[in-house]
RNA sequence: UGGGGAGUGGUCUAAUGGUAGGACAACAGAUUCUGGUUCUGUCAGGUGAGGGUUCGAAUCCUUCCUCCCCAACCA
């Protein structure tokens, strides 16, 4: 099993490639591997389905198996085509590619006559409680159920009933399929669950076909079976759901309907992230009340968010694979996506300047017409990246956050009489402040050594600070989206009494400013990523226009002055 | 009448009876034309608690504690 790990660093295995192995070793199913990945078409996917997209894919593919992808659409009322085409999008740009395309509703057809046989066999029956006797007749953890009255009508008339109710004869709600299992058991899945509830609702895929639909619990381990997945992986809220997966299964005593042997499920905990919601409902709630300006908005954790973000495929399967795969309730730090991010861009993005804050810096003694091409490396560690000219002039703009009238300690940008390097261009020293009638800074005026054109001092004298600069004449404004986390809270669930999750709602987790670029960036292709130098990853947006580009924030760089400043 | 799971540095994760290791975070230093990157080092857990078995326990047994999930005609 060691074909691609070197034998200094055997990577170990985690408890499901484990279950796998063995398996495998075994001989179950042959060898074969095949997992599927099985949305609800009813939102985006966002962060967590990721972790699950590339256990479902990656754990296929290390064995040289594959994995279908499957819509598990058995409620109309909730999902539509909207979705789907989001999800397949979503699965294709993370850099997966599924065996067979299924939907839970294409089983409908198999999923009636399996339900017919169980009735046959005295597994299932129609019950004619309503919901809310249903519910009281289910009992609680404490005290257990009470049978149903019509638990032991006879298989003749559960038949001739439920094929009435297919055909349409009764109304939604008056009655259901039931599984008849045990009334009494501890765990509630298995008190007589139902299969089928009467919806007159319209299907994204199969129109007005039906008017009954089976529930998840049944449709999901038939689903699994019919496309023989060997191991169906699904989160450890349906733990308690397995005993009835697999009853359902096992009720084929005849060997009529599947092949053995059978998919196992195997349950693994969901991906929680620090200071974010995760949950569909809730996502849908900040898009619908206009907390954010869609599904695909940069603060979402969607994948589609984050991929408008400026996210790699590459950097969410590396994170995937950093948090791991066990059973235990986490909360990842969100941390980990950014390093995640980071280390991928670090090697990825090309390099530009842009300023955010512009302050106006004059060389006095360089003349006006003066033109300096330099060109300028698009990666400093990276020659194949080629290079791009800037144009150095006597008018600029830099950073206003990298001057300071009174220098704090440790402050190597720049101050009054002090010198800094502009990136690769040259050296310059501020001679003069000049402000406004305010008192409030506006321009520059410094000297520079024209020796040092390029960059590098003549005499090999150090100088500490470094700015990006961006000449006024040639300079470029565009907006640019600076984002901070959604929420302030590390847990925006764990809220005092009374309180909402929307309290902790981050007010400033958006800032639109109008930046100044280099000429270089005018035109950037939507989706394209660069490093602006000393501020960060950004990534051209879809709103952007040539001549006219918006750039988001992907993440900052590691920021150690920010750091230090903020210390006490 | 309750059932099902899980506890290892700040956060994740490994160790499958034999030196508690790795990543992220943090801290310090070196390098650096990005206070970025890179490199080096430091930090920190006797593994939820007690008891037991054993030459030896995160691992096996036992009692307890804590946390999570389940009572939709949702998935």
């Amino acid at each position: 099993m060691s074909d691609d790990a070197s034998p200094t660093e055997s990577r170990s295995l985690h408890f499901i490639e484990e279950i796998v192995e063995a398996d495998r070793a075994s001989g179950k199913h042959g060898g074969r591997v095949l997992t599927r990945f099985p949305p609800e078409p009813n939102g985006y996917l966002h962060i967590g389905h990721a972790k699950s997209i590339c256990l479902n894919f990656g754990l296929a593919a290390k064995y040289g198996g594959a994995t279908n992808l499957r819509f598990d659409d058995t409620n109309p009322v909730k999902e539509d085509v909207e979705y789907v085409d989001s999800i397949r999008e979503d699965v294709r740009w993370l850099g997966f590619d599924w065996k067979g395309e299924h939907y839970a509703s294409d089983y409908f057809p198999f999923l009636y006559d399996y339900a017919e046989y169980l009735i046959g066999q005295g597994k299932a029956y129609v019950c004619d409680l309503s919901e809310a006797e249903i519910r009281e007749y289910r009992g609680n953890f404490h005290v257990p159920g009470k049978e149903s009255p019509y638990r032991n009508r006879r298989p003749e008339e559960n038949l001739d009933l439920f094929r009435r109710m297919r055909a349409g004869e009764f109304p939604d709600g008056s009655r259901v399929l039931r599984a008849r299992i045990d009334m009494a058991s501890g765990n509630m899945n298995m008190r007589d669950p139902l299969m089928y509830r009467i919806r007159r609702s319209h299907h994204h895929r199969t129109g007005d076909t039906w008017c009954i639909y089976p529930m998840y619990d049944y449709a999901h381990g038939v689903s699994d079976a019919l496309e023989t997945i060997t191991h169906s992986i699904c989160t450890l809220e349906f733990e308690d759901h397995r005993p009835l997966y697999d009853w359902f299964l096992e009720q084929d005593v005849e060997g009529r309907f599947f092949q053995r042997p059978l998919p196992r499920q195997i349950e693994f905990a969901r991906l929680n992230l620090t200071y974010t919601v995760m949950s569909k409902r809730r996502l849908l709630l900040l898009v619908q009340e206009g907390h954010v300006k869609g599904w695909d908005d940069p603060r979402m954790p969607t994948i589609s968010g984050l991929r408008r973000r400026g996210y790699t495929p590459e950097s969410l399967r590396a994170f995937a694979e950093r948090v791991g795969v066990a059973k235990r309730d986490t909360v990842i730090d969100v941390g980990l996506l950014e390093a995640c991010i980071r280390e991928d861009l670090e090697a990825k993005a090309p390099r530009r300047l842009a300023v955010l804050n512009p302050l106006k810096l004059v060389i006095t003694n360089m003349a006006e017409d003066e033109a300096h091409v330099i060109e300028m490396p698009n990666h400093p560690d990276d020659p194949s990246f080629g290079t791009r000219p800037m144009v150095l002039r006597r008018e600029l703009y830099i950073e206003r956050d990298d001057f300071m009238e009174v220098p704090a300690r440790k402050w190597f940008r720049l101050a009054p009489g002090a010198e800094v390097r502009l990136r690769r261009a040259c050296l310059v020293t501020c001679r003069e402040v000049v402000k406004d009638a305010s008192g409030a800074v506006v321009e520059l005026r410094c000297t520079w050594d024209p020796g040092s054109l390029g960059g590098d001092a003549p005499d090999g004298r150090k100088v500490k600070g470094t700015l990006q600069w961006i000449p006024v004449k040639e300079a470029i404004r565009a907006e640019v989206r600076l984002y901070d986390r959604l929420f302030t809270a590390e847990d925006p669930m764990d809220v005092p009494e009374g309180g909402d999750w929307r309290d902790t709602l981050n007010p400033a987790s958006l800032q639109g400013i109008e930046a100044i670029l280099e000429p270089a960036l005018a035109v950037a292709e939507p989706g394209s990523r660069f490093q602006f130098e000393r501020l960060g990853y950004f990534c051209a947006d879809p709103d952007g226009r040539p001549g006219a580009p918006v750039f988001n924030r992907t993440v900052g760089l590691k920021d150690s002055w920010a750091r230090l400043e903020a210390r006490p």
